[in-house]
DNA sequence: CGTCCCGATGTAAACGTTTTCATCCCTTCG
DNA sequence: CGAAGGGATGAAAACGTTTACATCGGGACG
């Protein structure tokens, strides 16, 4: 069927094994031996057969991924950051989607054995004990913005609570004192935690928390946009709106802008995450940036070096917390100082968590 | 290290061979020693290793993407779609992107050997004799909107040409005189589709090609954003911005608004895509859908299939156009009648270029 | 009652690599 | 001049599955 290694080796008189040592340079062949197989193989188009050497080798040179979707630009972005340092250490990536609950993620990490070295789990919506059920034993696993979970797993998380408290702390400071507040969905850990912060600030500030200027979402541009209309009917309106994350912000943008309603004029907006195009919305988009791609980045980056170490089963896992950054722009009606096109201007005031390893 | 076959055959009491039929079904077995297995299986929580499992069957289970980029929301959901026809089909992904390059694309293609049953290839800036000859042998491959290899490739488009030429001719329709164009790179062969059927459609209606109307940008944001700002500079100015994707319209929306300009009213604005977040951009972009998941669903499902049928090497290969079409929204200034908020208002004049199989 | 067939199982040979071990020969040093 | 070492190679054993082939009962049918 196809060409293999005895093919190369037979044409070029040599036995496997030096056809192996010329194309791994994992021993001394000598000059010529090894010109000739080069030859041969390359005329040949051989390429070796992943599957068997990953049976060889005891591993796949490749990561897995399993996301609960893959709708919008924040996981095309976090994609986007693994793929990268994936890339650059040589490793291919396998990516698995749409799934929600703690049987489909078994599923995909079942069909993941073998084939990968390692796994990167974003779950947000699965509890955590039945997360930790289904996730694969002896194979590293780096969980992402997940609840924690008390099993042999590294995590990374983005500070969601902070990032979240700043939010809103900065929209008090700016005067506005009915926030409405759209939520994400009630199982989700990154919402829940972005929820807490919001009212950690509120309750610092001294704000009493109005349950009528607060209406549940789902991450998504629809939930957004009916999410703020439901908003908009409160008497008295809410001065701004602050969506849990930035896809329901742009839906929000949307219904203000279909009820006639100017931003930041009338109403303002903020927004979560700073997905790419948040800077190019109108108004462009003030939100808490998690540095998506990075995120990314980071889990692969961590996922690599543990599987570089080798670490013992009794290691203690790794946690890192990404800080999350205020970007004010002109949504939220704050004096920006100027065009917003400029890519960042970070208000120092965000409570910079540093990464923290252990 | 890690549990196998054997071990749960030993455990089971019976050989190897009926672990692996009572796992796969593959053969009648007493229903007892059924049951026995199942149980030591599911105790010592063993999962098949994909490796071995693939390296016997000679088939993998498992399809390859290889993009050129993953940024913005096209390609997330042309994943989306890809991903969700794979897995109903039982099939993981493996997904490599930044392959701008045929040396990167043979890298890729390389890296998927013998872990892929078939590939998907996404490659518009890459000239059709490199690509022929990077693009590898006996593996299935399904070529998504790049230029007609002439190899044993199927291939899948989009109607890009068809697609421009309805956006110009309804821009044109509805009094549109100057319409001043964004394309895409040059070396990308979508870009230049879309460009053709712009000038097609001048061409037919007897407008001169103006070459200060027409501007490069690169498919991104800040591309169209530049791209505005040079097209705002002639006198007199064009009364339509018709860019070549939607993030390049994403860009020239906000660089009119910087500018203080109003859209639709003083200038107008099109795009090309239908991304999801178009039809929540202020104002709601008028387009051209393409219908992004469908095409990576489409793409996926032809790659299924002529994997399922085993294609003999002379079999023909498969091509494929997708309809393209145009999507009015309020951008443009067209009456569209109403909230746009519907998520289509397809005119029906659109060619619409039925999907045609040969 | 013998033969044939089928259902249930085991044995062992693939699948295509990598890698250990062994072999051979040549150099170098005592 | 002999022994030791090392460079270049080959043979063969892994790696964990699937599956062709063989075996062995037992029931049906002649």
């Amino acid at each position: 069927m196809s060409v293999t290694i005895r093919d190369v080796a037979r044409l070029a008189g040599v036995s496997v094994a030096t056809v192996s040592r010329v194309l791994n340079a994992s021993a001394p062949v000598r000059e010529a031996t090894r010109a000739r197989v080069l030859e041969v193989a390359k005329q040949l188009r051989f390429s070796p057969n992943t599957a068997a050497r990953t049976l060889s080798r005891q591993r796949a040179g490749a990561l897995g991924v399993i996301l609960p979707d893959l709708y919008g630009e924040f996981f095309s972005e976090l994609l986007r950051g693994i793929d990268q340092e994936a890339q650059r250490a040589n490793h291919s990536l396998l990516v698995s989607s749409s799934h929600h609950d703690s049987r489909g993620i078994g599923a995909a990490v079942r069909a993941m054995r073998g084939r990968v070295d390692g796994l990167m789990v974003m779950a947000p919506d699965v509890e955590a004990p039945l997360l930790a059920d289904v996730l694969p034993h002896g194979v590293p696993t780096v969980l992402l913005n997940g609840p924690s979970v008390d099993a042999d797993v590294h995590e990374i998380t983005v500070d969601n609570f902070g990032g979240a408290r700043a939010m809103t702390r900065h929209l008090l400071s700016i005067g506005h004192a009915r926030i409405g507040f759209i939520a994400g969905a009630a199982c989700n850990h990154e919402a829940r935690e972005r929820e807490r912060g919001h009212h950690a600030a509120l309750r610092e500030a001294g704000v009493a928390i109005d349950p009528t200027l607060e209406v549940r979402g789902d991450f998504s541009e629809d939930g957004g946009w009916r999410g703020a209309r439901e908003l908009l009917a409160r008497v008295p309106q809410p001065s701004v709106i602050f969506a849990a994350n930035d896809a329901m912000a742009v839906g929000a943008l949307s219904a203000l802008r279909e009820a006639g309603i100017a931003v930041p004029g009338d109403v303002a907006v903020a927004g979560f995450d700073d997905i790419p195009v948040a800077r190019f919305l109108n108004p462009p988009l003030t939100t808490v940036r998690v540095g998506i791609a990075a995120l990314g980045e980071r889990a692969a980056s961590l996922l690599l070096s543990a599987l570089a170490e080798r670490s013992p089963p009794g290691a203690a896992p790794r946690r890192a917390v990404l800080p999350a950054e205020l970007v004010i722009r002109d949504s939220c009606g704050a004096p920006s100082g100027g065009s917003s096109r400029l890519p960042t201007r970070s208000a120092s005031r965000a409570r910079s968590t540093t990464l923290r390893n252990r």
